[in-house]
DNA sequence: CGTCTAGATAGAAGTCTGTCAACATAGACG
DNA sequence: CGTCTATGTTGACAGACTTCTATCTAGACG
């Protein structure tokens, strides 16, 4: 489960997308984050994870909030896990997952538009 | 090209994605513009078009960076035009590109972690 | 040990995606 | 008008993705 991160892309990746050329690279590996949250399942998963009290969910707690089976889940887990955007830990019966909010937030620094003048509204 | 923009998801959807739990429908529509930018050739494109001077690159200085074909860059920017991340202009003979910042902006602000400490480096 | 439950894995079916070659279209220009 | 160049569109095909059913594994517990 929480065995060795593949450490994803994230590591020469920080400047804005909008400030300087993308390397390939850098896009190859950037472009695996984004796919693994480029599903409706996996985005709300995610969602449902970090906004959990506490910061961690069971997976019995994300089963129940979708329409698709139990193995559907696990695979969509497993994608979020392989991306190194959540990681779980098996706590007696349930398995516990958890967001690493580093990896969000580069995510979200690579996105930020170059204008400073279009701040959030 | 610069048609009707489908004015994407973005209606419903700033709150971060930590803070509270995604829709469904909101969730379908995020996952469309991340799926646009979960290609390496597309987050180059976009990052090429983002960070070229004056805001604009021609598909003609596009084209170059990549190997692959004419029609394969052509369908890139169409996903791209499609997902309301980018909107092209034809002046003369050459088409230029350029992003909408403001889809960007959003995109980062749904990805910002839950807790504060989690700064950018 | 035997059994029950939570979750993961395997394999299959159907769908979607990226890429190309071939063809179409829009201006520029003679 | 005719032709050349820059882009876009179409249709085809291989590979990747999502979901399912069936099966397996890890703890809990009697």
């Amino acid at each position: 489960m929480s065995k060795q991160l593949p450490i994803v892309a994230m590591d020469a990746c920080c400047s804005p997308l909008a400030r300087e050329p993308l390397s390939e690279p850098q896009a190859v590996e950037l472009a695996k984050v984004f796919k693994a949250i480029s599903d409706p399942i996996r985005l709300r998963l995610l969602s449902l994870i970090a906004s959990h009290e506490g910061g961690e969910a069971c997976v019995c707690d994300l089963t129940d909030a979708f329409d698709v089976t139990g193995p559907t889940i696990s695979h969509h887990l497993k994608v979020l896990r392989e991306s190194g955007l959540i990681d779980g830990e098996r706590r007696g019966t349930w398995v516990y997952y958890r967001v690493h909010p580093e990896v969000l937030a580069r995510l979200s620094a690579v996105l930020v538009p170059a204008d400073p003048a279009t701040a959030l509204v």
